[in-house]
DNA sequence: ATAATAGTTGACTAATTAGTTCACTATGTT
DNA sequence: AACATAGTGAACTAATTAGTCAACTATTAT
């Protein structure tokens, strides 16, 4: 009973929008509540703070990209398939992203974390958390390509965090540089930390 | 003719700390004069703005670097033990700054700049400028180890970009997770991109 | 010694910020 | 119809913020 309001997810979706497309720390609550189109008195009906929002935003975020991974890294594609489709979708997003913002705006859950994880400590736990499922989906595909004699990765999970700090750091230099060619290195770079041969390397 | 004074460098000083701890947007100008024991009055004599002082500090502290880096890059040394020297100050840089801070802190530029890059232009063209110079002492270690038959590596550029972004990307990590054990997987990584042979991985 | 000048100070303004309060309104339930 | 309640809004406070200013002080060159 009562009244009923998407006032919430607006809310979700302008710090969203605000922290990737600009800073944690250059987003007020009052630019959030203009955002969204809502005002104080209902942000503090619904949120206690702005990293309480914040933190329920990048749970929200995560939720709906997932279906998208289980999708690219389906144990049905071939395992080092699975990564370079990876990199592929993450390239077109960018692109994506860049010609609607005019901006390559790189990982939310990277450039936020490096920004906050010294002063918010739910956030930096709830993004730690994301990194890890993100890392999960990478062991996965190296553990099978290990299996399937196409890599040599006796330790999936150390190849794993390697690609990860590989791919988010070049995620952040295409950020920092405002380029998406960046990107281009990534599935070449990839492979080279798996050390796939150059035959494999050829798209299928 | 006139008073001399410190009040500049200790300005400096503080905004590298406070930002570096913790991050652009919550180092506010009062903290900065705070911490330098300068006021307000002061601080625009010397500033216009936090990101003038931000800008300036970024420039200082990237020149005391360099005679480091020059150190580690000498090319006096035997190209790949650069590389390894340098992931081993790097790792014990990081050991220091934890030790003392508390904190993991990672890359100063890095981290500034994946804050700031949409928001901040005269910041985010120092650090490029700054993330070029890395880049080419490792492209340069990269180019004498391809000629010293060590590595193949016709393109060093890309293969400086790839580990610079990998490198820049674990340190990322190592901030947000608080943990230097990160960074123990630097040069193998590193060494895995270059296609480093097994046997060359030992230590000399 | 003293005048020119580099640097300091504290009090000031105006804007922005987070957060509160409470009367009000719309809607599902009975 | 009317009641309970989920959500709204506008005005408010108090703190923090960036930035200004003019009088003051210490130093150095002459």
């Amino acid at each position: 009973m009562g009244r009923v309001s998407d006032a919430k997810k607006r809310l979700m979706d302008a710090v969203s929008e605000l922290i990737w497309s600009g800073s944690y720390g250059s987003t007020t609550i009052d630019h959030i509540c203009e955002r969204a189109g809502v005002k104080k008195g209902s942000f503090y009906y619904f949120f206690e703070s702005k990293s309480e929002l914040a933190a329920e935003a990048l749970e929200a975020g995560w939720q709906s990209k997932q279906a998208e991974l289980d999708r690219i890294f389906s144990p049905m594609v071939p395992p080092l398939d699975r990564i370079r489709k990876y990199c592929e979708f993450s390239y077109t997003f960018q692109r994506e992203i860049k010609e609607k913002h005019g901006r390559v705006l790189g990982c939310p859950q990277f450039a936020l974390g490096a920004e906050v994880c010294t002063q918010e400590d739910r956030l930096q736990k709830k993004i730690q958390e994301i990194l890890d499922y993100k890392r999960k989906y990478l062991e996965s595909a190296i553990r099978d390509a290990h299996a399937a004699g196409l890599i040599k990765a006796p330790d999936p999970a150390a190849k794993a965090r390697m690609i990860l700090a590989y791919y988010e750091g070049l995620l952040t230099q295409a950020r920092i540089q405002n380029d998406v060619d960046v990107l281009r290195e990534t599935v070449s770079g990839i492979f080279a930390i798996l050390g796939v041969k150059e035959k494999e390397t050829a798209v299928a």
